[in-house]
DNA sequence: CGCGGTGAGTAACGCGCGTTACTAGTGCGT
DNA sequence: ACGCACTAGTAACGCGCGTTACTCACCGCG
């Protein structure tokens, strides 16, 4: 076969760009050499003095690897994609450090992809494939899908083409593996500390009784109580709005109902957002916290919980460490175990401060 | 030249791909007709019948396009990277989506690197370094800089390879064109309200008076005074620490400083966790909330903001739209703009809600 | 009939790199 | 002298794609 003529390509390099080629011209030995010391084969067989050549090359030139051609060849990207809705709640974005944080860890990149979806009812599942897609486009090894509170979701079937973890909510057809808040170990440990302190009458602002949240905190509270030798009186739990206004609603209609000596000396807010209200409520009927009584609330918001007056101890969701614990799941998926649709529990520490 | 043998690649196709040979194979054409296709080639000529063709193969293989590989063709990413420290305050955040909504809709990724500086005293350069460096190895064709409250920032030597755009920071070096929210339209803004719902006594809450946010915040008060024909009464200015507690020991300070004919009617604090302090003063003196003293905030952080009770009038720092301009800015920079080091300010709008 | 022009498509190269198969040189045992 | 093992390194391929230069068939025109 004849040598065919070279076509000139319009002086494409518009950006200087530092190749293995020119390192290896630099240091007097061929492009495999170098890769061969960058990648630090073990099997080299590159003597001492060449490697230090080479090295010394890559220092003056400057040089830097290209990832995406790195990618191509090795055909693995290093590389992770999440999907969340970053808009709405904070929690995203602790999710987000959690998970971008054990990747840094591992050498690996996280590519985040926007869900945007509009509201709690449904998610708009059109960009959130979208998402999918572009983020598969890239190539990812791994797929994490965060939730900005605890429930069930559906994953876009593209999804399943790479290895998949959800965080903070599980596949509605159980087919993923899923990190979750141990919710029922949290509401445990918010009514001990409650009991701890000496409260025997609790009161318990409930959130929509319906989402996995409030199921499995009222279900720890109910065991806590239990281990006390006390049942969970229904007419102390009463239904909020999760916003500080319901809650100060609901604390309203708790503290009005009984006569001084009955009225329950605590309050367990099922989140800090109603906690909020419910410091209102209680101040507002000129009474102390915790003297008179004592709040406790769940989430750890951290702007709220932080910084009322007297700041709110509370259960805190462990974001950052869902999302930590999502790339390693991720990576022993990917490293090639099989996919096994577990649910891990993770632990809800109590953060004491100063409300009970 | 003779023909050399092919060395046999342990079957190394770990993970299906289908790839524009497959495509072009099934719809029976050449491999640069379906690139043709793809790219939408002006200049195409290819009928109209083998164009569908190509795009039913496209369909039923569920062919996807390789990024990476495109990227190394084209010699173009379309990445732009972002730096950020996304861990402690939630702006970063904010900015973050902005950025990211505006390059998703430009069909461009946006990579983040987290810079997770220690505190307020000064960068982690080494961290910063290497993500910068990480960024680069993407080959990502712009940089965004983001800091988590307003100040002057030294950007890595290696950011200047590639169009880079500060965004909520300064270079201090005056280098680098810079997105910025405009402090001290905003302190006009602010006061400008309170003046027009009638206060004439108004106590400022300052913050460190060094950093940008406080000096733009007051000299716009300044301005809105003096508009009024009234001065700015130092007197009336406290200083704070910038969180509740600080707001709280101000406004204790102003609020018992002055017989009650004397005492300010309205309270301009330069940020929302002191405001939130201030609250507490106001209440436990027996005030009320706008009646006897109205409060406005500054920054809009809508947990504290959007749950005090009542409602904090407050001014937004505007993150998301900092974020998007500056994604915008970038992809004129890349575009062959000349890169300018202009300062673009951009508006804080006023968020009424109850408390003025 | 030859010739330029167009429409429809293809072969071949290179992007920057990982990887495998190969070569050249050297020392050592027999 | 030869074969063998080992060290030090290189040529060549392919990853999936964008891109350029080229071929081939067909048409109209002089």
């Amino acid at each position: 076969m004849a040598k065919t003529t070279t076509p000139n390509h319009a002086g494409a390099a518009r950006q200087r760009g530092v190749t293995m080629k020119d390192v290896a011209e630099h240091a007097g030995v061929s492009r495999t050499a170098v890769s061969f010391v960058l990648s630090n084969r073990e099997n080299a067989s590159i003597s001492e003095e060449t490697r230090a050549r080479i090295n010394e090359a890559v220092q003056a030139l400057g040089y830097r690897p290209n990832a995406g051609a790195r990618a191509l060849a090795s055909q693995r990207s290093d590389w992770y994609g999440i999907v969340t809705e970053i808009v709405t709640a904070p929690f995203a974005v602790d999710i987000i450090k959690g998970a971008q944080d054990q990747a840094w860890l591992d050498r690996r990149f996280l590519l985040i992809a926007p869900s945007d979806q509009a509201d709690a009812v449904g998610p708009n599942q059109g960009l959130e494939d979208a998402a999918t897609e572009k983020l598969l486009e890239q190539r990812v090894e791994g797929l994490l899908y965060a939730a900005t509170y605890h429930r069930g979701v559906h994953v876009p079937e593209s999804a399943k083409e790479v290895p998949t973890v959800l965080i903070n909510c599980f596949d509605a057809d159980g087919k993923l593996p899923s990190i979750v808040p141990d919710e029922r170990a949290g509401g445990r440990v918010a009514v001990g500390r409650l009991l701890q302190a000496g409260h025997r009458r609790i009161g318990v602002i409930n959130l929509d009784p319906d989402i996995p949240a409030a199921v499995g905190r009222l279900e720890g509270a109910r065991e806590a109580l239990a281990e006390a030798g006390l049942e969970l009186d229904p007419e102390l739990v009463v239904p909020g709005h999760a916003t500080a206004d319901g809650g100060y609603e609901a604390a309203c209609r708790i503290l009005d109902r009984y006569p001084q000596k009955d009225r329950p000396t605590a309050l367990f807010c099922l989140n800090d957002r109603m906690a909020m209200g419910a410091y209102d409520a209680i101040k507002e009927r000129g009474l102390t916290i915790p003297g008179d009584i004592a709040v406790i609330g769940f989430d750890n918001q951290e702007l709220i919980a932080a910084y009322l007056r007297p700041k709110l101890t509370t259960v805190a969701l462990p974001f950052e460490k869902m999302g930590a614990l999502g790339v390693q799941t991720l990576a022993a998926l990917t490293a090639g175990q099989p996919i096994i649709a577990d649910q891990q529990l993770v632990d809800c520490p109590l953060l004491e401060r100063s409300s009970v």
